[in-house]
DNA sequence: GATATGACATGTT
DNA sequence: CAACATGCCATAT
């Protein structure tokens, strides 16, 4: 059998390897979707994402995009959400950006 | 099934 | 470095 194409199984998978962030490191969209076997699926994962019920214990704030950027409107909610968490976690901001050379997790 | 949308990525200006 | 253009692909209408 190949690999996931049903989506029950796929968004699970993705949720796994999210899940699998350590704290204090980050991934990027197209990562995940690669660690999870589905190259170019980088917006799917944030279509996953969005639908997550609030109050998942999936560390969701720990995926950013390719520049090392939040991928939520400056300012907004989510966004603030975002920057506090991964602060909390000992992550340090440049602007608006992280450095991924310093918090991308590489397994 | 055609068209639009989006928590993306990458290459060009 | 930032703005723009193209490519990508699952979902929603």
């Amino acid at each position: 059998m190949n690999y996931p194409t049903d989506r029950k199984e796929s968004k699970n998978i993705l949720l796994q390897v999210i899940a699998s962030i350590p704290k204090g490191k980050v991934s990027t969209y197209g990562g995940v979707a690669a660690l999870a076997g589905m190259p170019r699926h980088a917006r799917y994962v944030g279509t996953v994402l969005k639908n997550l019920p609030a109050g998942s214990k999936i560390p969701w704030h720990r995926v950013v995009n390719s520049k090392g950027e939040s991928s939520f409107p400056p300012g907004s909610d989510h966004w603030q959400q975002q920057q506090q968490r991964l602060q909390d976690e000992g992550i340090v901001m440049s602007g608006r950006k992280i450095d991924l050379k310093q918090y991308l997790w590489t397994p």
